[in-house]
DNA sequence: TTGCTTTTTGACCAAACGGTCAAGACCACG
DNA sequence: CGTGGTCTTGACCGTTTGGTCAAAAAGCAA
């Protein structure tokens, strides 16, 4: 189950990073095809992966075009040959991110065993603050700032697909199949718990020390946690 | 319980922001008393507020001089004056934060009833989301972010009071008067329950509509999980 | 090879930034 | 009132930052 790296190779290529220049005349298409030469899916993989690790570390403004080019091994202009801005990069890499965060939810089926099926979704979650702290990252300082590049998306994609499983779940309490509690604050509590161990990463280390596997540990509480919310 | 405002009145004036100059000659005491001037007093308490409001905001790096400086109503030059640097107002906000943010943990009282020393906690943390919000997300920016400047109080003074209050609460549960949970775990689960509302306030907003109370909301819903996992 | 396009980069720029300083305004007290 | 300390600020400085540009290098198809 375990990955190494990014989800890059899962994502759709970003719609933000407008291509690079020199197309004006002589092609007359209406949509740009993404990234044309081997060269430029490359490099805008790398520049991707390499600014990923430095925002979620630094934030926007803490990060610097300077340490995103050092990090992907390019110079700063040559960074800024493959997209238009430094938000260029931070709005693509979060218009990439939106999706896969969602992906753990989308999976949660109204047909399934209820108990399963939540329990299924808080592990993958799980999974992923384990597999990709930086992209959890990455969200969570954007969210904490109040989400400037976000907001429309939280207030859309996000709430529709929410509200469509809080109905669900609702349903599924109706069936008298899991306890009566709020679905919406199950679903964020189911957010929080399993965010905290990637965006609280060092306080949780600091307190636990350094034997202990948090990661592991926080797997089976929070089974029993759920388990013992949600037994009708 | 409501209270507007920030904690500024609870704390101790901090240690980090070396008081203003002008003193070498005449007085040879060796501890400077805190700010002495009523004028000091007041600029001092305006700028950290002021501070407080940015930094929250914006991150450090994102913070400017100048925004803090127009927030406060005062020059750039002058906040200077009152604090050495940019980075002493961040510090002396962040160890004030630090003290009041585990004063709800403090009063966890091994000798009370276990049921009811949790959910108390509980409803403190959740007050602290409710009342400073500000103060919540200045600290995840700063956890998020690799705790530049915090580690250290993590490893020694947050470590050494969860500890203590872990092993109170695996005697309630060696007494069988509560379930039996990882009782760091059970502590780490109430941080991200109760700070996500600060937090991540926007994201649940916007899921939630206008229309709806998060804060008063989750009170309920917590008070519910947590009785539910802790019932023995 | 030639010739054209794509890619890369050193040099450069204007704005923003954290911070300094010296001089002036203000204030309290004798 | 005046005098000495406290407080305030406009002007300024060096550095960092996001971004530009023209020209060189590399890639590639014929």
């Amino acid at each position: 189950m375990r990955e190494k790296a990014s989800l890059r190779g899962l994502w759709a290529t970003g719609e933000t990073g407008i291509a690079p220049p020199g197309e004006a005349g002589s092609d007359t298409r209406m949509v740009m095809e993404e990234p044309r030469t081997r060269i430029q899916r490359k490099n805008r993989e790398t520049i991707l992966e390499a600014a990923l690790e430095v925002f979620s570390q630094h934030g926007f403004r803490g990060a610097t075009l300077d340490m995103i080019a050092g990090a992907a091994g390019l110079s700063k202009p040559n960074l800024l040959y493959y997209f238009p801005s430094k938000e260029a990069i931070h709005v693509t890499l979060l218009s990439q991110l939106m999706d896969t965060w969602l992906d753990p939810l989308r999976e949660l089926d109204a047909g399934g065993d209820p108990m399963q099926e939540l329990r299924g979704y808080v592990r993958r979650k799980l999974e992923l603050s384990r597999d990709f702290p930086r992209e959890s990252r990455l969200f969570a300082n954007e969210i904490v700032q109040g989400a400037p590049r976000m907001q429309e998306g939280l207030e859309t994609d996000l709430k529709a697909l929410v509200d469509e499983k809080a109905e669900v779940i609702r349903g599924w309490i109706a069936e008298g199949r899991i306890a009566d509690v709020d679905p919406h604050h199950l679903i964020f509590s189911i957010w929080a718990l399993t965010q905290h161990y990637a965006d609280f990463d060092v306080q949780v280390r600091a307190v636990l020390g350094p034997s202990r596997d948090p990661l592991a540990e926080a797997e089976q509480f929070l089974d029993t946690l759920f388990t013992r919310l949600l037994a009708p």
